[in-house]
DNA sequence: CTGAAAGCGCTTACAG
DNA sequence: CTGAAAGCGCTTACAG
């Protein structure tokens, strides 16, 4: 492969010649002849930069990891997309893998540890990561931006309002009449102070909060979150969930079980995606402002690189938003409520 | 950060000695004294590698880009599980992208294509890719692995076995009694090899393959998909789509329309994935061997750069594989046809 | 058994 | 206006 060396050679001139007109840097009063030769030379060969030598040069290699919890969470979308476009314009690449290859001792959590090839991590997940791994994390030098928050006060640390996501989706149910409304969730922070805003709502009208329920985060768990409901006597009218897919989970769980969605049952997911839309009934849920966290976190990783004055913290605007899908309606409102959940033949 | 270089001074040894024993090489046979007193310098400073300047001098970063079209695919689950594994055990690091990000001039598909940060690159994709990036790709030296036939023949390309993908569903569908069986897809190859699987397994029964309805990949695209069939006239009893995403979708526009799946219509979507459990219907599905090609994916990214023989095309072994769920049955079994596809209020 | 040296491909003061 | 040189942190023949 073409070096800058070779070019030099073919253009008749330095290698620093050669990486000024490739970096615009210094050399910027060069003999308009001289340039055009090189950009010959460069063009002629093809020229592609090793990045090895210059992160290693440049001591930063202009990228970094972005690792979450299940890739396939349809939440992450907007997230990426955010991260993304803010890293594109400080000229950062980006790398995505998933927490469960941060095994200790694999190979990928060595290369994000390591120095060199990444310089910095942000790092998203639902519930606590593995200490031993978080140790390794807060032992190295590269700065890690944690989307949702922290018990650590060492740690850096960005998140949606997910207290106000509880208290909106809440309010939500209260306002269509609802006083039966429960809560089910995951383990871990994110969930837990949704459940604080659900909390909170529920006292604000005078309703009386129930223990949340913990199951967990995909589908199954909505479907077990209901299961608890169950059998915890009479089923509420509503329920505020934690998680998009387990809401998802927890609606085919009521269809199953004969429990009509929202007629009996209403049904508010938190976090949006594309995958409410499709469902039926179509699920209402509370949308969070995941792409402007992409672009916090990308800022987050910069301040701490440049040592520039962080924002940590909880990102309050925009404000968590209600859309109201086919799962929730009035309670009692039985089977006809919503034109769209019936699937009768025609 | 601690260098080797520290620690041959704190130990008061070479660099040469650090580094033999930081990766078992020369230096084998080294008086025990002296390794132990490496081995205690190292854990004192707790050196991390520079995995750039490793990368620079061995010529290779021991990392595999792996991009995708939309990340968010549920498709993709399996795939990546496999490419990680086989590539951990190579001693790899992996890294994810989505094919959005591969802009031309894109500080992403620089790195990609930049020599030094990434040994070799996997690329899914559904419909075909930009042709400047390609171009891109074909001029560089960095090996690629299509993950989806291409029409080039100087391409690296491995695939699951669209044919049979398409063929194993249409002749469940014809098992069933089917005989009015429509083929809903996308741009691109995949899809349409799948259509090609569909038609042959038509006409191995004596029946009329209709025309491939070409829409697209999302959930969107599965409802245009049965607009389109209702346009077209009679609607047919059964059809396959290409898509899962697009099967949910079609799924949720029937039950719109008031069809009954599968009563009026049985619905199979290629690509096996945990959303079809949770949709009501359930979806009928294809199972593909997408880890197992994710094993291959790497192991012919392997073979590439070692110049070993490799192994590409269609991987037939294990074979597509009926998941039969509620959304398919015999023709005109009306809405009691199965168990969990009503959900009446108890 | 161990160390000195070269060199991977860059960038960046520095000297002229 | 341009080039020679140092050095980023490693690995790997090579010499002793």
């Amino acid at each position: 492969m073409a070096t800058q060396k070779e070019i030099a050679r073919l253009a008749g001139v330095s290698v620093s010649a050669v990486s000024a007109v490739l970096n615009g840097t210094t050399h910027t009063r060069m003999s308009d002849a001289t340039r055009e030769r090189i950009e010959e030379a460069i063009a002629e060969v093809g020229y592609v930069p090793n990045d090895a030598a210059r992160a290693l040069r440049r001591q930063q290699a202009g990228t970094i990891a972005v690792v979450v919890e299940k890739l396939e969470n349809p939440a992450y979308k907007e997230l990426f997309h955010g991260i993304y476009e803010a890293a594109e314009a400080r000229g950062w690449a980006v790398v995505l893998g998933d927490i469960v290859w941060m095994r200790s001792g694999s190979h990928f959590l060595a290369r994000l540890l390591g120095r060199g090839s990444i310089d910095a991590i942000v790092l998203r997940q639902d519930r606590l990561i593995d200490e031993e791994v978080l140790a390794h994390l807060r032992a190295r030098p590269t700065p890690v931006v944690l989307v949702e928050r922290q018990a650590d006060p060492h740690d850096s640390w960005i998140s949606v309002d997910d207290l106000a996501a509880g208290r909106v989706a809440t309010e939500h149910l209260i306002e269509l009449g609802h006083t039966e409304i429960a809560f089910v969730g995951g383990e871990g922070q994110p969930s837990a102070v949704r459940g604080e805003g659900y909390a909170t709502a529920m006292r604000d009208a005078g309703l009386v909060p129930s223990a949340p329920v913990v199951t967990g985060f995909g589908p199954e768990s909505g479907a077990r979150g209901l299961d608890a409901l169950r059998s915890q006597g009479e089923l509420p009218t509503a329920v505020v969930v934690a998680n998009v897919m387990s809401a998802v989970g927890l609606l085919a769980a009521a269809a199953d079980a004969g429990i009509d969605v929202p007629g009996r049952l209403s049904v508010v997911g938190i976090h949006d995606a594309d995958i409410a839309d499709v469902v039926r009934p179509s699920l209402t849920t509370i949308r969070l402002p995941m792409r402007a966290l992409g672009v916090r976190a990308v800022e987050q990783v910069s301040a701490l690189l440049s040592g520039a004055p962080t924002e940590l913290g909880v990102l309050a605007d925009p404000p968590p938003e209600v859309i109201a899908r086919n799962s929730t309606a009035p309670p009692g409102s039985g089977t006809s409520s919503s034109p769209r959940t019936s699937s009768v033949v025609s």
